[in-house]
RNA sequence: GGCGACGUAGCCAAGUGGUUUAAGGCAGAGGUCUGCAAAACCUCCAUUCGCCGGUUCGAAUCCGGCCGUCGCCUCCA
């Protein structure tokens, strides 16, 4: 079986056929950097690093663009307000998100792109789309004339009667056309600009995009990606401007991912109901948001509240429970072999479902029921070769799904290194009270730990112990 | 108003015509193990898939209506 996925562009489940035999170009839309990305925007990130990794799973060599919207009327109205010059409130917001990129465990992109390194190609791309007559310029300004783009509307399946009804009726009334949108926008005074053929300004939105995709991955891409508020205006303009451009499709496979929902409603910037991914990692780790997001479908809402991070949490010390070392003895008969199978189904079972549009929710499903498997014959005494492997295929297949599979950080004032061999001796104090039947103080000792964060287990080969945050 | 998505157990959620009289996780109940606990394992936990009709030998799955929720139509991952 082959990976199947569903396609935005015709809203149909297809079949993934790369333009170049084994190899994929993807760009995905990044933030506005005006202010700290919240965990809606790292779930897109987290959906996207998740699609890239199982194609690099399944053999394809990725080549993975983002990009940083860093010049933005927002972020130019956010700089006025906080008194702070424009480019160094986007070079810090920047900053601070491929931080969090990385603190989420989202490998690194081939190539991040921004709109202030961009700004030859994106002036070029404006001056082609005049001179093929797609564009006009008025008052310093140039705008896209979208009538000129006959399939104007096929992603979104919007008419250009429906565009035109919402469109904020503003300054530029002498637009062609309601539904035309900037490619450049005139700087107004005080604005930051660039010198470009039609006076100072900057670009609109979402030339930057189109810009791009054709200058770093071609005129032809694999596949977009992008938060399904996206569809439109944005990637359907994308489109009208760079099939204009090049008059080749632009994206083969449009892929959307649905809104984180807190209480509800679509986290977001402008509602102000979120929670920035630096609160989010305060409390939880990054695995707990893959969780969440992973047990659902990436297209659909995801509904984010604090017991269902906590049922998450719980099924990740789950998931690594599974992973204690295993020291059992028996290495063949039925025990061990039902194992070695189970591992086989797990694989099989996992693949399947990630080739049906990156079914996630029932791909850990498929993990979930190996740890079960390893569980038992954990319990069997199994252990060797099919322990090993089946143990490795957790961890292998939750690192294509993002996961670290790290438990809970150490603290830091354990860093003299002293902890550890001060609770094994606790522990052998602690089992020979035990011997002596001296219950009461092992079970005060025991309890007194666990305040600590520090877990005693009991079992037939002695005591074992392992963090566990309150 | 226009376009679109969705409604499955206490919660999250997969499943889109028979192999499912509905995966998986969390929570809950009972049991095994244990000095006790924890972890783990076993059993139980929706005769039912928003509601009402229809198509079909057969539907959570297809069609129609209704109710409800959400997204886009303005900046948005």
């Amino acid at each position: 079986m082959a990976l199947r996925v569903f396609n935005s562009l015709g809203r149909e489940i297809q079949s993934f056929q790369p333009l170049a035999e084994g190899c994929v170009r993807m760009y995905v839309c990044g933030p506005t950097v005006y202010a700290d990305a919240h965990i809606g925007h790292a779930m897109s990130a987290i959906v996207f690093d998740m699609i890239r990794r199982y194609l690099e799973y399944l053999g394809y060599e990725v080549t993975y663009v983002t990009n940083f919207t860093d010049v933005d009327d927002k972020i130019i109205d956010r700089a006025r307000e906080t008194e702070q010059d424009p480019f160094e409130l986007a070079e810090h917001y920047t900053n601070r998100y491929l931080e969090h990129l990385r603190d989420l465990n989202v490998k690194e992109a081939t190539e991040y792109t921004r709109v202030t390194t961009e700004m030859p190609n994106i002036i070029s791309d404006i001056h082609e789309l005049g001179e093929a007559g797609y564009a006009y310029e008025l008052n310093g300004s140039v705008y896209f004339r979208v009538l000129r783009d006959e399939d104007y509307g096929k992603l979104s399946q919007r008419r250009l009667e429906d565009a035109r009804a919402g469109t904020r009726v503003e300054e530029d009334l002498d637009k062609e056309d309601p539904a035309d949108f900037a490619l450049w926008k005139a700087a107004q005074p005080g604005e930051p600009y660039w010198e470009s053929p039609w006076g100072h300004g900057r670009p609109g939105w979402h030339i930057e995009c189109t810009s791009m995709c054709r200058h770093h991955l071609g005129d032809t891409i694999d596949i977009h990606g992008g938060g399904n508020d996206l569809v439109f205006p944005h990637h359907e303009n994308e489109i009208a401007q760079s099939e204009s451009l090049t008059g080749q499709p632009f994206a083969n496979y449009w892929l959307h991912n649905g809104m984180m929902q807190l209480s509800g409603t679509k986290m977001s910037k402008s509602l102000g109901n979120l929670i920035t991914i630096a609160e989010f990692l305060e409390d939880h780790s990054p695995d707990a948001l893959r969780m969440v997001v992973f047990q659902g479908h990436y297209r659909k809402p995801v509904q984010f509240a604090d017991d269902i991070v906590a049922a998450a949490e719980r099924g990740l010390r789950r998931m690594r429970q599974g992973l204690r070392f295993a020291q059992g003895r028996t290495t063949v008969g039925p025990e061990a072999d039902a194992l070695r199978q189970a591992t086989e189904r797990a694989r099989a079972d996992f693949r399947a479902h990630m080739d049906d549009d990156f079914n996630t929710s029932a791909a850990i499903a498929s993990i979930f029921d190996l740890v079960r498997a390893i569980n038992t014959a954990q319990a069997a005494d199994v252990g060797g070769l099919f322990m090993d492997a089946a143990q490795d295929t957790v961890r292998e297949l939750m690192d294509v799904l993002g996961f670290t599979l790290e438990g809970p950080a150490e603290p830091e004032e354990e860093a003299s290194g002293l902890a550890e061999p001060l609770i094994e001796l606790l522990i052998e104090t602690r089992s020979e009270l035990r011997v002596a039947r001296k219950f009461e103080l092992a079970d005060r000792l025991r309890d007194r730990l666990g305040e600590l964060g520090i877990q005693l287990e009991d079992g037939p080969r002695g005591t074992t112990w392992q963090r566990n945050r309150a």
